[in-house]
DNA sequence: CGAGCCGTTGAGGGGATTCAAGCTCAGTGG
DNA sequence: CCACTGAGCTTGAATCCCCTCAACGGCTCG
């Protein structure tokens, strides 16, 4: 008969359960921790809640200090300021995979108000766990610097794609991107109205216009309020459409 | 009489001269440098070279794949992209002390496009050299990911203020960050008209109709095609006016 | 000196805003 | 049960800001 084996040395080989949990994480390879091996997972001592956000919660407020980035594993959350003449701009979203709040990595104050459109879960990374595994795994540090250039490339390319030309082709524009980020298979978030007018800026009127107008085309079907599904094939025509013109 | 004291040991204990010139360097404590002391500055052996740059000139075009970050030292740097729809959009500004070209870093491509707006003077920092130091001195890496971090802040807050309301509060603002920005004591650089509608998302017609409209007001002062001053106390008046409506 | 770039100004039209009204729907309380 | 309310969405009409089209002047440069 066998006896159950038992390690004499080593036992700490066995991986420690939160780095089992993110091995198995459905977003693993799209987020931070995508640049760690199992081994380098398996260091992971530390417990990462994951929280979960109702719509419209609000994630953090300008001018908090944060003190953990995290990682989207589901929902969008948008990111806001105040222009100093008062109004709203949303200046950037944020998808699953996407990491959030890096500022709080480095010690200072959010620039913007994130706030969550959708149903939201993130996991929650203490900023001195990694700025810990960042000393021990250049990789990480590595993969935390792409992350950050990604974010002005988001913001640059919102920027470039989403405030030009007129009101028809901004909305094409959006619906273009939603569509690319939705959950394979899932209905798409469809924003309200004035949100739309806040990312595209224009009033909730032309907003509105825009969608009823897209509708009635059938690029767009509504299912719901805060949900509707795109016609691929149209949404492209329509898009060549307006940049050929 | 005294004889000169010549050091039996250690004579590598007087730093390299290219750290002498980083310690000299009047952007320094602007600078990504400026996150090391003096004797962390002692260690960089390698030659940084200052290229200059003539208005006009590319610094890299969209896909390129750089090797090296810069330091600004004096001038100003355009970002811009074409968009979908083959507009030429102008997406952010980068001045005095300044890190551009970070990309390079990660050894990704540059998504947009960098043209020197006025003559340039900036140094070369090899992406090896940074990252050989970054792994000596965390206190380099930390002030990396602030630079880029600063980089998504700049990006958002021009979406914010440089894309909302009526041409002419568009215009102000850019000025007043354009005036806030100069070289203390030294003109602002005008922008070319069709520079500022690419900026502010107008036509070069409006551009030029703003532009004689403040001119009349007294708000700014044309010094020659590419040079102005603003009379700071009319700016906040206007600004103000404008945000109060 | 004509060509071309840059800036300016005018006239007219169009797309978005503004102002306004009505609609659906969920929540509330009489 | 249903009026009442308010939020969100839609649609219409009038207005206005900006774009488009056009012409012209100053300037540099081949």
């Amino acid at each position: 008969m066998l006896m159950p084996v038992i390690p004499l040395y080593r036992t700490d080989a066995v991986p420690h359960p939160q780095a089992q949990v993110c091995v198995a994480c459905e977003v693993r390879q799209a987020a931070l921790f995508g640049a760690l091996d199992d081994a380098g997972l398996a260091r992971i001592h530390e417990h990462i809640p994951s929280t979960e956000w109702a719509p419209d919660a609000v994630l953090w407020r300008r001018g908090e200090r944060g003190s953990a980035a995290y990682t989207l594993r589901s929902g969008i959350v948008r990111f806001e300021r105040i222009t100093s003449s008062g109004e709203r701009r949303i200046v950037r979203l944020a998808g699953r995979g996407d990491l959030i709040g890096q500022q709080a990595l480095l010690g200072e104050a959010y620039a913007d108000e994130a706030v969550a459109c959708t149903p939201v879960r993130m996991c929650r990374l203490p900023a001195p766990m990694i700025q810990r595994m960042g000393a021990e795994e250049p990789a990480l540090l590595q993969e935390l610097m792409r992350r950050w250039q990604r974010a002005v490339d988001e913001a640059e390319g919102w920027l470039a794609e989403l405030t030009t030309g007129p009101a028809r082709r901004r909305l094409l524009r959006l619906l273009d991107r939603l569509a690319a980020d939705a959950e394979p298979g899932a209905l798409l978030w469809m924003p309200r109205r004035d949100e739309i007018g806040d990312m595209l800026n224009m009033t909730v009127e032309t907003a509105s216009r825009v969608v009823s107008q897209l509708r009635r085309e059938g690029v767009l079907t509504l299912q719901g309020p805060r949900n509707a599904t795109v016609e691929a094939a149209a949404l492209r025509a329509a898009l060549e459409a307006e940049d050929a013109g």
